[in-house]
DNA sequence: ACTTAAACAGACCGCCTAGTCTGTAAACTT
DNA sequence: AAGTTTACAGACTAGGCGGTCTGTTTAAGT
């Protein structure tokens, strides 16, 4: 037992710094054998676990890169709540963890997507898994809060949850140009002005 | 004279071909080779005319890039009209021919600064200032407007504009994916939404 | 203790890459 | 007409790439 517990650690320690490199230098520009240096192992062990560079980062998707944006992006709206204070925490919550990190290169799922769009179609399909589970979620957490009365009832859902992800693509790709503190904050401050215009209108008494 | 004018043309035949595959491709992924293949040239007449790939790159944005910007997003904004009328209508246009594209691969721009981030900072310095630039202009359209009486008083238009360029970079790579035509539409009419409430106020006579 | 398979190490291969260098045909200069 | 420079062609090099293959060590099973 102790032996599936090894080959388990081994490929997890691969996966993670596999997706630390991928991110910092992207896929194309990261050989396996820049990977392989970084965890101090061989050719060998890699071959062994994986059958190519490409089932490695589909499987880096599936088991890291799913987690991290449930975890980041899905799970913190996940909430009986006002949805629009909620997607306003989550947004400044990420954004923040990306200003105080040093190495931010932006929203890593936008990032591949970027990357491999039109040139690798295995791998796309993956993201773009990933995509519509975070768009479907945010429709379905907006349309609650419709429910619920905390949006206005003639607010367009999927429109809202496609607008949003655009500019939290967009923002993050921004971000790591200049001043990414201040770019957060004016985003933020106009998040919360495109939140007022479809909350749900004050019924004056 | 005949001479420095077959120069420019083959430089620029050169450069065209050359941003074609880098946006489709990426950069990275893109051998000179693969350029010079499909311009039916050889080695010999790149090095010729360039310093090394990097410096190529480098001639592409200022030669292509920045004008491709200039003529697609800033210039359509330069008017005496309601910006946020101009700002609809250019990234309007400028979506729709993204669906048009059938080789659509998210906005050039966006794309390289993506692709180049911490990874070279000659480039990436090109390509903030192009960025600035787009910056600037949206800035200053946006000032000229309230100043008209088209915007709220209240308005930050430095937060305006960063939270246009962020949904404008972001719907270019999410039109990349699933039904480009719908997101287009449902990111249109939330930018409507957005910018209603960030119009003057009707004064009510 | 012996067998067997897991988990590697590392040499090796063919191909591709950015960049160099030498040669040459045409055009321009004088 | 002769000399010189321009604008290429294409062979070549050193190194990096993904991937293969043959060991070898370690540990578990019996």
């Amino acid at each position: 037992m102790n032996k599936n517990l090894k080959r388990m650690a081994t490929m997890q320690r691969m996966q993670t710094t596999g997706l630390e490199l991928f991110y910092a230098n992207g896929y194309y520009n990261t050989s396996v054998d820049d990977i392989l240096k970084k965890l101090e192992l061989s050719k060998g062990a890699f071959y062994y676990h994986f059958d190519s560079k490409e089932d490695f980062f589909v499987q880096i998707i599936q088991n890291l890169l799913a987690r991290k944006v449930y975890s980041s992006l899905i799970e913190p709206i996940e909430g009986h709540e006002n949805p629009l204070t909620l997607i306003t925490n989550c947004f400044d919550e990420a954004m923040e963890t990306a200003v105080h990190n040093e190495m931010d290169f932006g929203c890593i799922l936008s990032n591949f997507l970027t990357e491999f769009n039109g040139k690798n179609e295995v791998i796309m399909y993956h993201l773009n898994e990933i995509t519509t589970v975070w768009e479907v979620n945010l429709i379905s957490a907006l349309q609650k809060g419709k429910f619920n009365g905390y949006l206005d009832r003639h607010v367009d859902c999927e429109a809202v949850a496609t607008f949003l992800m655009s500019s939290y693509f967009g923002v993050r790709t921004l971000m790591t140009g200049l001043s990414p503190s201040a770019k957060k904050y004016r985003f933020m401050t106009q998040l919360r002005m495109y939140f007022k215009s479809i909350e749900a209108k004050v019924v004056v008494s």
